[in-house]
This record gives C-alpha cells, sequence and structure tokens, in this order.
DNA sequence: TATTATTGTTTAATATATTAAACGTATTAA
DNA sequence: TTAATACGTTTAATATATTAAACAATAATA
C-alpha cells in the first residue's frame, strides 16, 4: 500500500499516460508489465518499486526526475517590467529578479549590479544547482573552487554551485551582470 | 530485487546521506525506516517502493525530484571568453549560447540579439520547462500564449515553455537580450 | 440485438521489499 | 587488554508489490 497518495504518484501517472494517448494495456505492453500493475499505481492502491516505476515511465517515455517535477498547473503572469521586478540589493550588489515571489520557481534569473570593490565573500554549496552569466558592462573578478579569472562584457562563467564562489568588481567601474540558477539558491 | 541498478540509486543515496554527514542508522531513525533497508537500497541489493524512497529522502531531507536528477560528477571549464561562447545564430537572429556543448547542463543561458524586423515564429511546447529573460538594448514584442507585450531595457519575461511563444524585434534598432531556460530547449 | 474489441478493475498466487535482530568490524576509553 | 560504542552488513520472518487471469463496463460492428 501507500503513503505517497500525498504526492499522488497515481494521479501524475495516469495524467501523463493520457496525455500521450495511451491505455493502460498499451502501456504496460511498452513497458514491460502487466495492465494490473498500471491500474493498481494509478489508483495509489500500491506505490510501485522505483525499478518498476522506471520502467513504466519508459514506456511513454519520460525522465522519473521530469514525472517527479511536473508541475499541477501552468503559471499566470508573464511579463514584468521594468520596474516589476523584485529589487534585493543592499546598495553596494543589487540584484533585480524577475518574477515578486521567492517560491514557486524552477529557475531563478537576476539582473546584477556590483558598485566598484563591492564582494560577495565566500559562499558554500547549497542544494544541488547550476549557475551561469554574462556579464554585460565592466569588469568583475569571478573565483570558482580553485579558479580564478577577471571577465568582461561578452565572457561567461558556468559552474555546478556545489563549488564554492564568489564575486568582486575589482575595476572603477559598476560592473551589469544576467545570471541565471536552477534551482533558485534563494 | 532491482533493475535500478543502471540509475545507481543506491551510489545516489550513499552520497547524498554523506554529504549531510548522517549514518545509515541516524538516516533510518529520522526517516522511520530501519538501518537495514538503509543498507540494502545503498547496495542497489532491493529497489526501494516510491514511498519508503520519500521517506528517507525527507529525512536526509532532499526532494525526490531534486535526488533524481542529480549529477553524478562536477563539472570542469567554468569560465568561457566572449569567443568561446557557442555561436548559433542565423544572422538575423544570433544565440551566443554559455558552453560549448549541447548536452551534460540542466541550464542554458544565452546572449540574443535580434535584426531589426526579425521574429522567432511560433515555437510549441516542448518538455517540461520554464524560461525567462531580460531586455538589455533595444525593444521586442513577446508573445506568450494568448498575451503579448513590447519590452524595452530592463523589462523582463517569464514562464512555463508549454505555452506557445514567440519573439519579434519591431524596432529599428538591435535587441539584445539575456535568456535562461531549464531544461535547455536545444 | 448479439458480437467482438477495448477499456479499467479485481483477486489469488507469487515475487519482492521491509523489518527486527543478530553479526562482524573498527574505534575509543579505561 | 577489555569493555563500550558506533558503523555497515546479513538473514529469517513478515508485509507489500506484481503477476496472471478473470471480471465488468463501454463502444463499435454485423
Amino acid at each position: 500500500m501507500s503513503n505517497s497518495a500525498d504526492f499522488n504518484v497515481g494521479a501524475r501517472l495516469s495524467a501523463v499516460r493520457k496525455m500521450n494517448h495511451l491505455s493502460q494495456r498499451e502501456l504496460a505492453k511498452r513497458a514491460g508489465v502487466t495492465n494490473g500493475t498500471i491500474s493498481l499505481i494509478e489508483q495509489n492502491r500500491v506505490s510501485p518499486s522505483v525499478s518498476s516505476l522506471r520502467k513504466v515511465l519508459k514506456g511513454i517515455p519520460i525522465s522519473i526526475s521530469d514525472f517527479f517535477s511536473l508541475e499541477e498547473a501552468p503559471r499566470q503572469q508573464v511579463f514584468f517590467g521594468a520596474n516589476e521586478l523584485l529589487e534585493i540589493g543592499d546598495g553596494r550588489i543589487s540584484y533585480r529578479q524577475v518574477r515578486r515571489d521567492l517560491i514557486g520557481r524552477t529557475l531563478q534569473i537576476l539582473h546584477e549590479r556590483y558598485a566598484p570593490g563591492s564582494d560577495t565573500g565566500r559562499a558554500m554549496l547549497r542544494h544541488q544547482s547550476e549557475e551561469g552569466g554574462i556579464v554585460i558592462r565592466g569588469k568583475l573578478e569571478v573565483t570558482i573552487g580553485d579558479q580564478r579569472r577577471v571577465l568582461g562584457p561578452g565572457d561567461a562563467y558556468y559552474f555546478d554551485s556545489r563549488l564554492p564562489h564568489r564575486f568582486r568588481n575589482i575595476g572603477e567601474e559598476e560592473c551589469e551582470l544576467v545570471s541565471a540558477c536552477t534551482p533558485p539558491s534563494f
């Protein structure tokens, strides 16, 4: 039986299967399980083993990671005026985040500005995530793990954010940068 | 038993548990399962049910979706000079992608340029993903679902990319934009 | 109607996961 | 050394998932 009902594996599977126009029997055949299994899973009367769930999802096909990260409903607000972004800055370093809310995203996009001499300090690893960015204007010294480099306009970085990292504006001019991170770091 | 060995649930769990400085017994206690269960799972000698895997992951804690999207190893190249980005453009619209490879990322960051009059046409829904961007320079008409708006410098958008969408530069000036998308759209 | 598919559901038999307790090993303290 | 503690592993008993086959309901066809 299942206490995964709150995650609603059954409803998700049913929805995904129907989106792909498959009957329980068709899916079962492709996946190499019985139709009874599909039925019981969709009713949340059993909690499938990971191995059988993977077999089932291969028959659709959808990755198990996508399966578990499916959103229930699409979003509504899609446009954000320049003055509608969420300002997070502290004076020296400012972050302007696309979308005003702090939850319900899988992707965080920031318009960052670094005053001359500003420094993020050293940040340690967060949850599993990746991030990257492109410098638009000015110069920025970026340290990632044991690597360091000064980036100028058009230069970019991309790394696994489990690595410790640090950003410093060592120039005389303000530095402007657009970055993205998934999942959001705050 | 398990044919999920190829996904290496065991190794992932073991790694995640150790990253959080938990012993099998400590994790078991937090999760409400026995230490034997943790041991068997980590050895890939059983394929846990989704419900018990969720219980275990709650003890860490990590979401099941993050768990399944964990990367195996950190990346190496983290800096990209302006001339090292992957040029994907076709003359009218150019994409400069952070990182030169087309696979092994969870996040796609693009520096986009739209010539006056250029148009992406209508793109239909892809895999589950979200995307957003910020206009740096120029003006861009963005259509998402049944909504349309002209965005200028500092303006932004963010949407569930299952919605059909379209970008057009209707101005006299080149438009410059940084966007991010997860997972990558190409 | 009846017939033939096709759908999702149910049930007893079987396979597998999970438990509870014991085991072996390594480390630390006395 | 001995005792005590903590670690991951193993095994028989138990709980649960999965199968195979029958069941019931709906729709299409003759």
